[in-house]
RNA sequence: GGCGCGGUAGCCAAGUGGUAAGGCAGAGGUCUGCAAAACCUUUAUGCACCGGUUCGACUCCGGUUCGCGCCUCCA
C-alpha cells in the first residue's frame, strides 16, 4: 500500500502524493511563544517530524513552513507587566523553542516564520477580502463575516445553519454580527503594540498569520496543512474560509490533526499540577531521547497516556536497540550468510514500510523492528547469525533510525575520550587475567562513573556510553 | 444539548469476522570471578457489560456503562 494518511477533511484514510509529484508543501501551526513548550504542544511537534522525515523517506522532497507566533493577547499582556519590548519576551521563549526542538532530535523546517514580520502580507489578505465583500468593520476592528463563505464547517464537521445571521452578540470589547464571526484586525487599544494598516492602527487577528504566510510560501494550496486536535475548530475553519474566500482555491487538500496527550489519564491542566515540559523531565533524570520514544510510539491519531512508569520503559527499549546495534557491530561471526536471517530482513523491513505507510502506525512499525531483534539475537546465540548477514541486519536499524532517530548516542562535552576508554579496559583485563579482581572492579566503577558501561561477553569486553 | 472518539494483561499499547503484535515491569534461566550488564524463555481461554447477526465476533449491529474531546483560548 501506498503512503496514506487520514484526512479530517474526508475523515478517510486517503493514499497521498504531492500535486506536483516531487515536493510536498506543508504547512504547520507552529508555537505562540509565551512559555516553555509543555510535552503535549511536544508531541504535536514530534508528530510534524515524524510525517517529515516519513515523507522524505518516500523520496518526496520537502518544502515546510512553520509559523511562530509572537503577537498575540498573553503575549502583549505578559511584557507590558514586566515594561519590556514585546519582541524581548517572545525572541526568550522562542529560543528556548527552538533548543528544545533540537534537544527532542527534531528536523527543522525548511522555513520558520514569525507573524510580526508578516504583517504587511496579512494586511493585503484582509484587503482582498474586503473588496469581496467577506468582512465588515465595527470599532475600528475588521471582522470576517462567516455567512458569506459557503462551506464553513466542512472541516471540522459543524453544521452552522441553524446560526442565526445578524442576531448581534457581544464578545469582550469587540462587536460581532454574528457570535461565529472573528476577528481579522484588531483596533489598537491603549498603549499596546499596533501597525499601521488603510482601515487603522491595531494588530492582526490570530488566525489571518497562517492563511497569509502560508500563502505567501506555498502557494494557495497546500499539500498538507498539520496542527494539534484542537486547532481544527475554529481555528483551521477559520484559515480555510480566509484562504478560500481570498483564492476562491481549495486551500490545502490534507488536514492531517495530532490527538492530544494526557498524564495519568487526565488533561494536563495547572490545577492538577501535571504539566510537564521536557526540562522539567530531564530534570528527573529522563531523557530526551525516551520521551521522544514515548511519544513516538503511540500512533498520532490516538490519544496518548503519559506516565512516569512509560517513561521509564521508554528508556529501557532504547537502551534494548542500542545493545542489539553494538552487538551487531561487535560480535565475532563466523564466515558466510544464513539465508533465514536474509528472509527475516526482507520481511522485518516490508512490514516496517507497511506499516509506517498506513497513516503512520508507528506502533506496528516498532514491533517490527523488535520482533527481528527478538529472533536474531537468538540466532546470533546459537551460531546462526552469520558475517554475511550484518549489512541486512544494521541497513535495517539504519532504516528504521532515518526516522524514529533514537540509537545515536548524544556524547556529552568533556567525556572520556575513547583512547582513553581502551586503555583502562586493556589494563582491566589484564588485571582480571591475573585474578586481581579488586583491582579490576576499580576500573569498572571508575568507568561507570564516567557514563562507560563494560560488558564481558565471551568474544572479549564490548563497552558503550550510558 | 449537538457532533465525535475510546474502554485489550500490573503499566504503555497494535490488531483482525477464523481463534490475541510489540515494549516495560514481574517470574524463571543462560553467560560471568562477581555483576548493577547482555541475552533467552514465560506472562490475557480472553479483548468494559448485556443482547443480536454468523458455522464462527475482541473484530459487525443494537443497548448499557465508564472515560475523554470539540462546540470559547488551547498542541
Amino acid at each position: 500500500m501506498a503512503l496514506s494518511l487520514f484526512n479530517t477533511l474526508s475523515l478517510k484514510v486517503e493514499e497521498f502524493t504531492p500535486s506536483d509529484g516531487r515536493t510536498v508543501r506543508m504547512y504547520s501551526c507552529g508555537p505562540t511563544v509565551y512559555n516553555f513548550a509543555h510535552i503535549g504542544n511536544l508531541r504535536t511537534f514530534t508528530f510534524n517530524d515524524t510525517l517529515r522525515r516519513w515523507l522524505r523517506y518516500r523520496g518526496f522532497v520537502l518544502n515546510h513552513v512553520m509559523n511562530i507566533t509572537d503577537v498575540e493577547d498573553k503575549i502583549i499582556r505578559k511584557s507590558m507587566e514586566l515594561g519590556i519590548p514585546m519582541s524581548e519576551y517572545t525572541l526568550k521563549y522562542e529560543k528556548f523553542f527552538l533548543e528544545d526542538m533540537d534537544t527532542m532530535r527534531m528536523e527543522k523546517p525548511e522555513k520558520i516564520v514569525r507573524a510580526t514580520e508578516h504583517i504587511h502580507e496579512m494586511v493585503d489578505l484582509i484587503e482582498k477580502l474586503q473588496v469581496k465583500g467577506y468582512t465588515y468593520d465595527s470599532d475600528g476592528s475588521v471582522y470576517y463575516r462567516i455567512s458569506k463563505f459557503e462551506g464553513y464547517g466542512k472541516l471540522s464537521h459543524h453544521d452552522f445553519s441553524g446560526i442565526q445571521a445578524g442576531a448581534r452578540v457581544d464578545n469582550d470589547e469587540y462587536d460581532k454580527d454574528d457570535a461565529r464571526d472573528f476577528v481579522l484586525w484588531k483596533a489598537r487599544k491603549g498603549e499596546e503594540p499596533a501597525w499601521d494598516a488603510p482601515f487603522g492602527a491595531g494588530r492582526p487577528g490570530w488566525h489571518i498569520e497562517c492563511s497569509a504566510m502560508a500563502m505567501k510560501y506555498l502557494g494557495d494550496t497546500l499539500d498538507i496543512h498539520t496542527g494539534g486536535v484542537d486547532l481544527a475548530f475554529p481555528h483551521h475553519e477559520n484559515e480555510i474560509a480566509q484562504s478560500e474566500g481570498a483564492s476562491g482555491k481549495p486551500f490545502a487538500r490534507f488536514w492531517v490533526h495530532c490527538e492530544h496527550l494526557h498524564v495519568d489519564m487526565q488533561k494536563m491542566s495547572k490545577s492538577l499540577g501535571n504539566i510537564f515540559t521536557l526540562r522539567d523531565l530531564v530534570e528527573l533524570g529522563h531523557t530526551p531521547e525516551a520521551l521522544r520514544f514515548v511519544l513516538m510510539s503511540v500512533p498520532y491519531r490516538k490519544k496518548l497516556n503519559f506516565t512516569l512508569e512509560s517513561l521509564q520503559g521508554a528508556q529501557t527499549s532504547i537502551d534494548r536497540l542500542r545493545n542489539y546495534k553494538l552487538r551487531i557491530q561487535t560480535d565475532k561471526l563466523a564466515e558466510g550468510s544464513n539465508e533465514a536471517v536474509t528472509k527475516l530482513a526482507t520481511e522485518a523491513l516490508a512490514k516496517f514500510e507497511a506499516s509506517m505507510d498506513d497513516d503512520l502506525n508507528t506502533a506496528e512499525a516498532l514491533a517490527a523492528v523488535f520482533e527481528f531483534i527478538r529472533e536474531t539475537n537468538t540466532m546470533l546465540d546459537q551460531g546462526q547469525f552469520l558475517e554475511g548477514n550484518r549489512a541486512a541486519a544494521l541497513d535495517l536499524l539504519a532504516r528504521f533510525d532515518t526516522v524514529f532517530d533514537i540509537l545515536e548516542v548524544k556524547v556529552a562535552a568533556g567525556g572520556m575520550e575513547d583512547s582513553a576508554v581502551e586503555a583502562l579496559i586493556a589494563e582491566r583485563t589484564a588485571a582480571k587475567k591475573a585474578k586481581q579482581f579488586s583491582r579490576s572492579d576499580e576500573i569498572r566503577n571508575q568507568l561507570l562513573e564516567a557514563g562507560i558501561v563494560l560488558e564481558d561477553t565471551k568474544d572479549g569486553v564490548r563497552w558503550k556510553r550510558k
